[in-house]
DNA sequence: TATTGTTATACTCTATAACTATA
DNA sequence: TATAGTTATAGAGTATAACAATA
């Protein structure tokens, strides 16, 4: 038995090999995978993006543009501001984000088994708390 | 309200950012700062430590180096075996491991304030059940 | 032969600073 | 002027493969 915080860390460190193992599966990097995992649910503007995943633009440039290159997402130019660029998961984009997002929950899943349905809420309920 | 998997990734983001924001604070970068953490108990061998943070050999060594040549740690040659080497934080190393580790763990618990005792250590009992 | 660790190489990831184009 | 994003540069992080030294 340890104390809170260590716990905290211990589940990061899991949740970040499970992300990891995931992404390889996928031959992208976690960050890639974390970037494709950020547009499913729609295109985001880069500002949104390095906003998102706290990094500096021209990082997320670097980023967008080896995942771009591998066919994964498109730049494209905002219609309303013509200085601005919405990301967008290509077809074969959408079908490996879902794919990782769905590998990495099933693999957390899987690792929540022993608990009871009151556990998972009662556990669910409480991470919620602290991610306020 | 989310699911229980999602919990745990936003979890992990936020330890994730908590680690590099203390990591940064003291002029290292995560990595370094984790690798120095698993030393506070006492040294390490090379081996140990790509086990403990998942990490192949030669990145260990070179992650290594760059932590030696700051001044942080030291290699000290195996009595027993002659191959190996036992990495061991210096005196500043043992400093800022310290209060690097202590930077970490009071963030976290002023995450954690919000909480009773009672959830406190139901969350923790909980953590502990899916690290297993 | 097997193991411990390093070196060489090639990427990816990241930040800072300077820049371009649009608002 | 301010904002959205890129480019240039430098260093850190990582894996694979080849190597040296010891077991």
């Amino acid at each position: 038995m340890t104390d809170l915080p260590t716990a905290m860390v211990r589940m990061a460190h899991l949740v970040n090999h499970v992300f990891a193992e995931v992404s390889r599966d996928h031959d992208l990097t976690p960050q890639q995978a974390q970037l494709m995992c950020q547009l499913i649910a729609g295109p985001v503007g880069m500002g949104e993006l390095t906003r998102l995943m706290r990094l500096e633009k021209s990082s997320m440039s670097g980023l967008v543009d080896r995942v771009e290159r591998r066919g994964l997402v498109e730049r494209v130019r905002d219609t309303c501001d013509r200085r601005a660029y919405r990301i967008e998961l290509t077809e074969d984009g959408v079908r490996l984000a879902n794919k990782s997002h769905e590998g990495v929950i099933a693999e957390l899943e899987r690792r929540a088994a022993s608990l009871t349905d009151e556990e998972r809420d009662a556990l669910t309920a409480l991470l919620g708390k602290v991610l306020d």
